[in-house]
DNA sequence: CGGTTTGTCTTCGATTTCGAAGGAAGATGG
DNA sequence: CCATCTTCCTTCGAAATCGAAGACAAACCG
């Protein structure tokens, strides 16, 4: 299941690959260009890892005016990477080349509340069963990535203090997964995930946050191009307190928390409350249109709620763009509301070329971020 | 007063020679181990540094066990720096030597009111005057740089919608100043030059918050190390909407916002309408110093609206450190009462190890970030 | 269609950087 | 006080990197 020669690519030499790898760099001459290498340079090593037969020459690229780049990839026979993005209901599963690329994905049902242990070992079994069945023979894993539903601590690879996680508290994923693999082990948030993900989506967006609207609310934060993680936990915004008439006690302790109000827990809720079954948070996606009104009602709320909050953020961060992912996005009325609070209040400076927009990386946004982040762990 | 020819250092010589300037490293031992360059190509560069006349061996350091390291130092003779930090009626003024240490360091009055032209001119008289007073002869000036206590738009070095500045709205700043002298210009806002400054006293805190609460409310943002500008106006807190039961309008045509009930110009504004007279933010400490409940209670409510506000941006950004600068800084009350808001509801994970304290690099730390900032300008 | 322009990639000598080995200078410890 | 250790710095041959020059390939354009 493991145990295979380690990838060996020393300094220059991995930066190169990590570059063609990432997608920032298909041909010698653009290498040259964002590496800062000199041609000849690129060339030679490009060459010997071509020879080791991490890259592969294939085809021509786009002129820009002269010769015609020869394009460069990353073998589809240098490796594998093993990733999922773990919900509460639902895990997706997949594999990727080394290029990031995916081979396989995969969605499927299980169940966080069985535990660490239980559900772990059913991913280490599922990624087995998807080597088998669809990784080319021969080919070896390279990595494995998993983005957990809550805070973790990416210094131990531990879940910490997670509110919809019975049992993971201080589990050490990263190490109960690194028994099954003697390879290198990505734990990490999944709003984390996304906003890597994100990112290569919005090329020239260095400062980006990454909302993940789901049963809970997750925020992903990239800071010059790099995730922010600051000392683990960086990216809440679930318990920060909201203004609003009534008041509602949160599972930290505290009352009026944004997770309180805008939440799709919270959502299902206040519908439950009113006589109207969810449930899943996409379930309220659904009733928003049908035009159901009080669900509309309670979304645009939690819109106008998460956009005043982002208001801080926004004001504070100057990011590029606001991206909002999760079950949830799809919800015209969230987003809407979400940029009516965050133009009105925001100052114009913040404000003059900020993006408010849904994901546009896709379902797999997640498992792409995976697959970046752990690429950096496997290119030494 | 300027033409002298440029500062040439390039590549690896302009890496150690700030690596030294900026005190992080003072031997070539540390120098190899700190840059990842090998000893030996080390030992040539800065051979070849001393021969420039750039750094100078200065006695030896303290031994680590071994033999003892020969102490490297900037050369006093390299070239000096010209920094201020403008305020509403006080300016800072100094001169720095490439190390960013002080030669100088003088606050005269001054009115920005009397717009940009007046004012630049007269700083630049300033720096004049001090070079030749206080200026080694044949010691060149090789950079200049000044805060400013309102937004400025890095890129071009405008000032973009001051709010106590009339008539500086997009004016050039930078340009100005750079017709004066043939030099790298910096300018920048003063809350950044503080946390800059300010961010050399935290060592091992690679994110920073750091607040100048004066007349108004200025935030410096430390990501990473490096400072956050995000498109420009990083950084800025003062109008966040507050949780209050009264309702104010402030100067940004917005209700409630932080400005308008925490920034000392609020303050003042206060007390006056309770027939206590003050002139600056520093009276207002006073007052509270000696005891003058009204005052009290004034800066107490404004240091639990500001907490609260930090509040948001501990969760979001968690950082290792929060620090409380400007005139208002040495209320007590204020600090403590920030203190609660933050202890109190941030989440544990982002207040575990995070420290809520005062400045730490004395009156001058906004000019000592600006020597910073401009040595990398300087710098090739 | 043939010259011109632009961009890609390789060749090769010059330069820079590395790393191992050794000398210098002080700390350590009997 | 002398042997030994540690750290600092330099020396010198080996290896990596650079940069200029040129070959190559396509787009552009009268």
């Amino acid at each position: 299941m493991s145990g295979k020669e380690r990838l060996l690519v020393r300094g220059a030499q991995g930066d190169l690959l990590r570059l063609v790898a990432t997608g920032h760099a298909e041909s010698r001459a653009q290498l040259a260009r964002i590496s800062g290498l000199a041609a000849s340079s690129v060339s030679l090593r490009v060459e010997e890892l071509i020879d080791t037969g991490l890259l592969v020459e294939e085809g021509s690229g786009t002129s820009r005016g002269g010769r015609r780049p020869r394009r460069l990839r990353v073998s589809p026979t240098a490796g594998l990477l093993a990733v999922a993005d773990l919900g509460a209901h639902h895990a997706r599963l997949g594999l990727l080349d080394l290029s990031g690329a995916p081979l396989v994905v995969e969605e499927r049902a299980c169940d966080i509340a069985l535990g660490p242990e239980a559900t772990l070992d059913w991913m280490a079994a599922s990624f087995d069963e998807l080597m088998l069945t669809h990784g080319p023979p021969g080919v070896p894993l390279r990595g494995v990535g998993t983005g957990i539903p809550g805070p973790v601590d990416p210094a131990s690879g531990r879940v910490v203090s997670p509110s919809r996680m019975p049992g993971w508290h201080n589990f050490p994923v990263a190490e109960h997964l690194g028994a099954h693999y003697d390879l290198p082990v990505l734990v990490e948030n999944d709003a984390n995930l996304l906003a890597v993900g994100e990112a290569r989506s919005w090329p020239g967006c260095d400062n980006l946050m990454v909302l993940k609207a789901g049963s809970g609310i997750g925020c992903g934060v990239i800071v010059d191009g790099r995730l922010h993680r600051g000392r683990g936990a960086a990216g809440d915004i679930s318990h920060v307190r909201v203004r609003t008439d009534s008041s509602t006690m949160c599972s930290c302790g505290h009352p009026d928390c944004l997770e309180a109000y805008a939440s799709g827990a919270a959502l299902m809720g206040a519908l439950s409350e009113l006589g109207i079954a969810t449930r899943r948070p996409g379930d309220v996606v659904a009733l928003v249109e049908d035009g159901v009104p009080e669900a509309t009602a309670l979304v645009r709320n939690a819109g106008r709620l998460i956009g005043e909050v982002l208001t801080v953020l926004v004001n504070f961060l100057n990011p590029d763009a606001i991206v909002v992912g999760g079950s949830l996005s799809t919800a015209e009325p969230l987003i809407s509301s979400i940029r009516a609070a965050v133009y009105e209040r925001c100052l114009p400076l913040a404000t003059r070329d900020l993006e408010i927009a849904v994901t546009r990386g896709g379902p797999d946004a997640a498992l792409l971020g995976a697959g970046s982040l752990l690429l950096d762990a496997v290119l030494s």
